[in-house]
DNA sequence: TAGATTGTTAATCGATTAACAATC
DNA sequence: TAGATTGTTAATCGATTAACAATC
C-alpha cells in the first residue's frame, strides 16, 4: 500500500482505540459521524481516511467495529509485533514504561537502560533494567526496532548516537534537546513545555 | 498583535529554548540556518516566523540571541506568569511535576490533585497534592490557568468537566481519552501510544 | 419513497518553500 | 566589490472540507 499521510496515520491509531472502546460497550456498528464525535473532527475526515485504507462500510449500518479493528491494524501494525526500549529509568523513563504496559498493543516495551547502577537490575513494571554501556549489546540480542528516549537533556545527543550506531529503526524523543539523526532513521520529538506553552498562548488568545 | 499560526507558537517556543542554550554557550549572535540547523527545519520557514513577531536581524551578524529571547517571551508568556495544576499524582503526574521543576518558564505548576488518600497532603517536587474533591475552591484561591490532566483514562470526562467548572482556561490532556470542552476552553491533548505507534509505522514503511 | 449515509472528486485552506530584491 | 545574509512575496505542497452522485 502507498505510504498514507502522517495525519490521516496519527488518526488511524486513534479511531482503532475509539473502535475498542466502543466494541468493549457492546457495540457493534458506528456511523463515521459518531467517530468524528469521538474525536472531535470532521465526519468526511473519517471517511476520507477509511477510504484511503480501502476499507468500506455500508449504508445501513456505517462501519463494522470489528473489521475496522482489524483492518487498521493490519495497516500500522507490524505483525510479528515491535520491540521497544525506553532509555532512562527516571521518573518519565518509568511513567512510560507503565503507561504503555497493559495496553493492548503490538508495541512491547522490553528493556530499559540507565547509567545509574542503582536502578540497573531491577523490574520497572515487568521491564528489566540495564547498564547504558551494554545498549549495543541488547538492542541485537532482544531484537528491539524502536527506541523512546527520558533521559536528561544532557545526555540526549550521546544516547540518540548510541542508539543509532546500534541499529535502531525509529526514535521518539521526550527530552527538549533536539537531535540529529542518519536519515534511516525516522525520529520524532515531543517536548511537554512546547506542548504546555501552546496551550498557554491559544488559552490566552483565544482560538 | 494578530493571532499567530499553531506551528509557528510551537516553534518560537523552540527557538526561544534552542537560544537559551546558545547563550549559555557564550555565542551573542546567530544566523537563521544555525538555528535552523538545531531544530532540522529550513532557514526560510526560520525568517518567516521571527518575521511574523516583527522582529528583525541585521545582514551583517544575523540575530542577536538576548533579544530574540525577550521578543519571544512578550509573545508567548503571560507577563504575570501563568499557574497550572497537575491532575493525577500518579507516575506520569509526578513526573510532568519533577520534568518542569527547574526548567526557566513563565509557566509554575503549583498545585497536584489526586484521589487517593496516600498521596494527598504531601510535596510532589516541592508542589503540594490536594484532594480531588476541593478542585473548585482551589483553582480559584490559586488562581490556577492551566491543568494537564494525568489521570487514568476512566477519570478523564470526570475531570475534565470539573476542570471546566472551575474556570480552568486550558488543558493539556495526556490521557488516551479525548475529551469533550466548552469552546471556550483551549485543548490540546496528546497520547503517547499514538505517538509511538506512528513512529513504528515510518520506520517500518520508510520516511 | 424520503431521509440518511457512504465514497470520492474538486475546491479551499493553511503551512512550507522557492525566488528574489535589498543591503551590508 | 563579491558573497552572504535578511525580509517578503508568490508559488507550491499537503491536508481539510465542500459538494454531490450513488444507494440502501
Amino acid at each position: 500500500m502507498k505510504l498514507l499521510p502522517d495525519k490521516t496515520v496519527e488518526r488511524l491509531s486513534q479511531y482503532r482505540r475509539a473502535m475498542l472502546k466502543t466494541l468493549a460497550s457492546g457495540k457493534h456498528h458506528i456511523y463515521s459521524h459518531e467517530i468524528a464525535n469521538i474525536l472531535h473532527i470532521t465526519p468526511v475526515q473519517v471517511r476520507r481516511d477509511i477510504m484511503l485504507i480501502g476499507y468500506t462500510g455500508t449504508l445501513r449500518h456505517g462501519y463494522d467495529v470489528s473489521e475496522l479493528i482489524e483492518i487498521i491494524g493490519t495497516i500500522i501494525d507490524s505483525e510479528e509485533g515491535t520491540r521497544v526500549a525506553v532509555v532512562g529509568a527516571g521518573s518519565l523513563g518509568s511513567a512510560i514504561i507503565r503507561y504503555f504496559n497493559g495496553k493492548r498493543t503490538k508495541l512491547s516495551i522490553v528493556a530499559a537502560f540507565d547509567v545509574n547502577p542503582d536502578k540497573l537490575n531491577k523490574l520497572y513494571a515487568g521491564v528489566p533494567c540495564y547498564p547504558f554501556e551494554k545498549i549495543q549489546e541488547i538492542v541485537k540480542q532482544e531484537n528491539i526496532q524502536l527506541a523512546v528516549i527520558a533521559t536528561p537533556a544532557s545526555e540526549t545527543a550521546k544516547v540518540a548516537e548510541a542508539l543509532v550506531n546500534a541499529g535502531i529503526k525509529g526514535i521518539l524523543n521526550y527530552t527538549p534537546s533536539p537531535i540529529n539523526v542518519s536519515s534511516q532513521v525516522y525520529l520524532e520529538e515531543y517536548d511537554m513545555v512546547t506542548s504546555l506553552e501552546k496551550v498557554a498562548y491559544f488559552a490566552k488568545h483565544g482560538k
